[in-house]
DNA sequence: TTGAAAGCGTTACCAG
DNA sequence: CTGGTAACGCTTTCAA
């Protein structure tokens, strides 16, 4: 195993300085044009690789940004992922990824270890609403730009999306097509998000006119599917004593799990979507579009999303921000598919 | 803004030298308990952070593997990274992700991107069955351990799972249940898994003396769902004229997507599945376990993928590797559920 | 047990 | 335009 060919090595073989080796990798202007394509040559020839430990640590950028995610098998992670690469990758970031597992633990150990390899701004969506361990940690000396559904005001960056503006899509939606009796069904409603969910329900049917008809368990209750399930199942036994009129003739679900809960409820119990009920998810995740699902459901622009968190955290990577906090929300948008139906 | 603090700012509030500062923190023994616990308080009071990139420089160790995959929104994907996460963490590496997008020169773009970072291995998840554009960039610098679907023998080491026993198992099962009309619709054959699959899918048949059945375009045919749902339709408009008896009792399909392509088309035509039908996939992606598609499948254990995968790249990259090829091959198994029946 | 010194590969700053 | 030279922050001898 020869010595690893360095800088040092390829001035060597071409009679110049190491600092013109480095003008000429750089594309410095400080540089004859035929020392330039002689050391670019021998450079190709030789298998020449820059060595980014010792760029970073002398030009003290390491062009890397860390992403903090829960769980990257969440079907809405990966697609924000690509939305975060992309533009980071338009302005010259890498970004380097890290899987919670939905653990503080492995949250603050990965916080830890972007620190160490200095990258120049974090994006996270954290495990928690609170999230007050990474701040001990991170004592400012990187950007931080929160996403997700758990962000809220107390953290200072974030690109947030309209979870009012979501519902109040879906029910619109659901009055348009004739639906007067429509149930909200939410799991997990401590989280900012879903607690905006339900406002943008509860604002929307009652500016309709309508009665506000809410399913939501405590934070002791399963979440996504399972909870769509039971509720769904609570729902129907207790209106099967009642005329079939009492029933909703529409569910709005927090997400699109809960909707796949109430979707397997429904199959069980002979109850036909859309002929007997309408549905309306929220997340857009991937399975929404399946042909055995096609879930009518509320999306938020993911690429979107990825554009301004990168395009937010470098404002805030700047030497001197213009201003303090840096904020956006995101408008969604009702994704139309196959589980609504006039009534 | 303060100068950061660094090795030399402990040392010289400790009274000690910036070596000793050294030894504390990586546990050395060569060093005073005293000393030690002095060094440590101080570090944990300025908060100070380890500079990676300094000690990459000097160890000549990144602590960081390399994960190329073609696109992480792939279902596979994200429980492979997983995996090959967990594992590499246990090993004391960190991963860094890089999604190629299907594109070969984002394939090249980030191999020389890993190989600037020092990244002492790779995992690949190539985006053809030829990798000799990444062989040219990479000239045995690091070592390399392919996975995924387009691994075949070419390459150097990898892990692949055994497909021809996978379909054996879904053969066998679908026997098992009585049926003796059995097609199969393979997607994208030009790939080894993608034989691999025909190939056993072949000798199961033979192997209980049925006529084998093979629905298997080009490589111009469109893939996954798409191809699934064309060829169904195909399949039943040819044998529409024919008696029912003529058509196939199950059908087994090369991907959980192309089968997802037929559950589509079986809905529009009417058949019912598993009542008219009985269907196996392949892949077990998050979806095949959905409430409204519980897909008999064959899996392949991603975890164990993940952790054989880092087991042994980490083989090849010891100083002197026992052996020329790190090679190994895992046993799918099926997952029951509710696609097949007794005929 | 401790520390001084020598690098690791690169870039930045000046003086030629 | 070019090339020494001095950092960057750390680890690793080796001598005390």
């Amino acid at each position: 195993m020869g010595m690893s060919v360095t800088i040092k090595t390829i001035a060597q073989k071409a009679g110049v300085s190491a600092a013109a080796v480095s003008k000429a990798l750089n594309g410095s202007p400080d540089i004859g044009a035929a020392t330039r394509e002689k050391i670019l040559s021998l450079c190709a020839e030789l298998g020449y690789t820059r060595n980014q430990a010792a760029r970073s640590l002398v030009t003290n950028r390491s062009s890397t940004l860390g992403l903090l995610i829960p769980d990257i098998s969440t079907p809405i992670y990966p697609e924000i992922f690509k939305g975060l690469d992309a533009q980071a990758k338009k302005r010259g970031y890498r970004i380097f990824l890290c899987d919670t597992n939905r653990t503080i633990s492995m949250e603050e150990d990965y916080v830890r270890i972007l620190l160490e390899q200095r990258v120049q701004g974090i994006v996270i969506a954290p495990v928690s609403n609170d999230v007050s361990h990474i701040q001990r940690i991170v004592r400012g000396r990187v950007p931080i730009l929160y996403i997700g559904g758990k962000v809220n005001d107390e953290m200072e960056n974030y690109v947030a999306t309209d979870n009012q503006m979501g519902s109040r899509l879906a029910i619109s939606h659901l009055v348009d097509l004739g639906h007067r009796r429509i149930a909200m069904i939410c799991d997990n409603y401590g989280t900012k998000t879903k607690k905006d969910r339900i406002a943008g329900y509860r604002a929307e049917m009652t500016a309709k006119g309508l009665d506000p008809w809410i399913v939501a368990g405590g934070s002791d209750h399963p979440e996504g599917m399972e909870y769509g399930y039971r509720m769904f199942r609570n729902l129907f036994d207790l209106s099967a004593s009642e005329a079939k009129a009492a029933r909703p003739s529409a569910i709005y679900t927090s997400s699109d799990m809960v909707a796949l809960g109430v979707m397997k409820a429904a199959a069980e119990l002979g109850v036909k979507i859309p002929q007997d009920i309408s549905l309306v998810g929220y997340d857009d995740i991937m399975f929404a579009s399946l042909p055995t699902v096609m879930l009518t459901t509320v999306a938020q622009p993911r690429f979107e999303l990825g554009r301004l968190a990168i395009d937010l955290l470098c404002k805030a990577m700047e030497p001197s921000p213009q201003v303090e906090t840096h904020r956006a929300t995101l408008e969604p948008k009702l994704i139309l598919r196959s589980t609504t139906r006039k009534i």
